[in-house]
DNA sequence: TTGTCTCCCTATGGGAGACAA
DNA sequence: TTGTCTCCCATAGGGAGACAA
């Protein structure tokens, strides 16, 4: 199969910075899930299978491209994604272009996120610089020069530069960003609350780095969105679609579909937050979450960022039960639709979450690795009812999940609470030290007590080399699974599929 | 026949300031013909009725509701027209409804045109009004005040309110407009070139005024075009529509056709200076040009804008053929539609239109009455061929009129040197002196040796009355002309339909 | 009569250190 | 370390008469 070429035209990491999604962007070529589900913003019930004349309500898709766009008015990322469905045919080389993929963004990438505050919003001046934002981003400044200062050159993710006076001065002396920042605040209309994310990242090649500012902006209105991309979008070909008031035409879902059933390329469009990881899922993720035996009592960890967005945190909880839904067409009496209730161990913070696809949580190993960012390798028993060494949808057959549930609220919001609900694994280097069952307040001390050179606990973080991050425990088990094995978070999990109503509290944990 | 309530939410005649119209609005439950004719900017061959699957390529209708609307952007007027066929049988009361539309409208009226001067539009201060604007328009100042200062609240096309501090200062003493002028020049993003119309309004039954402040901006480009507006426009249910290219999609010309074959009621967009004497006309107007018996060596006379706004002014020009084309439905052989080709007087401003519908011109009176606005009257022939007592379509058979062949760069453009093309008696007084066969440059000089109380020959015009200039000549006649009687600049016109290829010069002139 | 100039006052923007949390 | 304050200067905005077309 001719996969065409990647023609992303913005840098994927400042993208992702402004999606606010440490989700893995689907590589060109790779095989994901696709799940004909619209964002039903307007009504809280998603859509269910039922409700689509569709036979097939999921296919394995060939990413054919990607194009990540952002809405210049916004600077609102989404992104363009063009599949087309795969049969069970032998699949060729998935692992190489992924690496290809993976290892064209492992460069070092560093980012600082900060929320402006009043002073940094108002008209007033300028933009206080935390100093670790300063020492990791920005180049070194002279200090011999009396004031040290230079001019910083950064792209936004329209590919606007934008130069900031970055000047070090005051008394107690303080990094500061003056001229170009006023003009940049009322460009992009930031107010209190909103946030800066600021990039750098090793040129191709060179020795210098390449520097990025993105925006993200509070729960306000998203103001006057753009029209124009509205248009676009609706416009697109046979693609989902999403209107102004955020309704989806279930015409351009069942248009996707019927080219899906036809084995013809269709295009999706993917806007963070409001659901890439409910209808269009990375190959193995969906394998490795079908790979396991879920039932009420089952730990579940969720990674989320705060609601500050200095870090991406784990939530943890228990599934308390296991719904199943039928597909209605009565060809599966029972009914591979699963659905994980969860209680969160902090419901305060997650009562908009309550249901969740099985790929959006992750497994609570038994027992805890706190030193070790990868624990002992285990190997995968296989059952027989799903060969991971296929890629095949046959050996889906039997292998559905319900379509998320995530209530109108949060949807599409910006910035909200619980703003990221990657399938994968979290941009910051806490989740090594965050698998452990022992509840909820472990991460800030471990934190605390392991802050030698990262950011201090306030509003902003640094988020060192973001892409590796799906490396460990995301990518390896690819390889793993490809080769007949799958490890996650150092337990193996026995693969069976036990009949609906089952609600035996057995988690395979022989660590 | 039902007739749905007016419900025109802004004032007509500050809508048809920004519209650059004196042609008349519709009214609610007036006749018209609609001619399935899109407005076609992009191609410069006019959509002839045979490109259309239709069997009428015109259709008697009843105005069901007008509405005036205005982009928010650009004050860009345009109105949705909805329409009913009615079949040929007897019409009730449509000269009481015109006659209650009109006479709302008789109120004393009047407005003030000006080209916005360097000076004006610069963000250096205020506006100059002219002295005649000032005491025409505005509230009289308190003159023994010093100085004599007030702040005048005038309403635009959308309904918002703009504040302007109107002081009388300066050696000489000069009126202005300073505070809140460069708050509406910025706001509506007006440059030197573009025009402000101010406007008075008796109020309904009170003895004061309403102000009302238009604008019309010169041929730049549209700006950004509001896109909602466009979408609101795309998204018509069955209605004409023109797309932001200014394309029309002939979808929505044919679903108009369909519903207007069907008799059912339709919608279309009417964009002033883009069509509405090309596809929706007064049944009057049409019906008075039907009885014309046009030939080559006819002299007529069309009245436009000036290049400046000053007024509008009649141009003068002899038919140089008349050109007839088949309908292609084979079922008309001696084809009804015509197009006249003008040879101008002034060739040089009117180079782009050449040809034109019957009803876009007048007949030139051979004889001129300079003095009298209300020529002696004589009663019209009416041929046994066009019965204009009914007005059922039947009478219509053999009298088509071809599409108008308006040339790309003038459809749409605003500002253009020509800019207007009513049907109707424009709406200055000049017209009265201008029926006279004898030439070009008449008018100037009549001006100059009229200018007793009106606008001097700068930039500037005051509009008196701007709706009773639909009377003598255009509203007259219909009355007429439902007597069975048709008068015509004080000439009879021997109604008859020549059969094509006929290119008799004769004019009826017993004056 | 009115377009444009220059003058000049005021409001605002925005860059600086002081200071405190 | 950094958020907010106040200070203060530079500039733009805009209201005034002068003057000329």
């Amino acid at each position: 199969m001719t996969v065409s070429a990647d023609h992303r035209s913005l840098d994927p990491h400042i993208w992702r910075c402004c999606a606010g999604t440490s989700g893995e962007i689907p590589a060109d070529g790779s095989l994901v899930y696709y799940f004909p589900h619209g964002h039903s913003e307007q009504s809280s019930a998603p859509l269910s299978p039922s409700s689509l004349p569709i036979t097939k309500p999921y296919s394995l898709c060939r990413v054919l491209s990607v194009s990540l766009l952002a809405n210049p008015d916004s600077d609102e990322a989404f992104a363009k994604i063009r599949l087309c469905p795969v049969s069970a045919a032998a699949d060729p080389d998935l692992d190489e272009i992924i690496d290809a993929n993976d290892s064209g963004d492992l460069h070092e990438v560093v980012s600082f996120a900060k929320i402006l505050t009043p002073s940094d919003a108002n008209n007033g001046g300028g933009f206080s610089v935390p100093r670790t934002c300063a020492d990791s981003i920005f180049p070194e400044l002279d200090f011999k020069a009396d004031p040290p200062v230079q001019t910083l050159s950064l792209k936004d993710v329209q590919g606007i530069t934008w130069d900031f006076r970055h000047i070090y001065r005051g008394t107690p002396r303080r990094h500061l960003l003056t001229t170009g920042w006023s003009r940049f605040v009322n460009s992009k209309k930031l107010i209190a609350g909103d946030s800066v994310i600021f990039m750098k990242k090793k040129c191709h090649g060179g020795s210098g780095y390449e520097l990025f500012v993105g925006i993200r902006r509070t729960g306000r209105s998203l103001g006057t969105a753009n029209l124009e991309y509205m248009k676009l979008e609706e416009n697109v070909d046979s693609g989902f679609s999403r209107n102004g008031k955020g309704r989806v035409p279930s015409k351009l879902i069942l248009e996707a579909t019927r080219l899906m059933e036809a084995g013809r390329p269709f295009e999706v469009m993917y806007y963070p937050r409001v659901g890439l990881p409910e209808f269009v899922i990375k190959k193995e993720v969906v394998e490795r979450a079908m790979s396991v035996y879920w039932a009420a009592g089952v730990r579940v960890k969720m990674s989320l960022e705060t609601e500050d967005l200095s870090r991406t945190r784990w939530f943890q909880g228990t599934v308390a039960s296991v719904e199943a839904k039928d597909l209605s067409a009565g060809r599966l009496q029972h009914s591979p639709w699963r659905m994980l209730q969860i209680t969160w161990d902090e419901p305060e913070v997650l009562q908009n979450v309550r249901t969740v696809n099985p790929w959006q949580v992750e497994l609570i190993s038994a027992s805890p690795h706190p030193e070790s960012p990868f624990p002992d390798m285990k190997k995968l028993r296989v059952s027989n009812c799903l060969d991971l060494s296929t890629e095949g949808q046959g050996s889906l057959a039997s292998s559905f999940f319900n379509y998320n549930t995530f209530p109108v609220g949060m949807q599409g919001a910006r910035h909200d609470t619980v703003s990221s609900l990657s399938n994968f694994i979290p941009t910051n280097t806490h989740q090594f030290f965050a698998e452990n069952p022992y509840g909820i307040n472990m991460f800030q001390e471990l934190n605390a007590s392991h802050s030698e050179g990262t950011s201090p606990p306030s509003q902003e973080t640094i988020h060192q080399n973001s892409l590796d991050l799906f490396g460990p425990s995301a990518c390896n088990p690819t390889r793993n699974c490809s080769k007949g094995y799958f490890q996650l978070f150092g337990q193996t999990i026995p693969i069976y599929q036990p009949d609906e109503d089952d609600d035996s509290d057995s988690v395979g944990d022989e660590g």
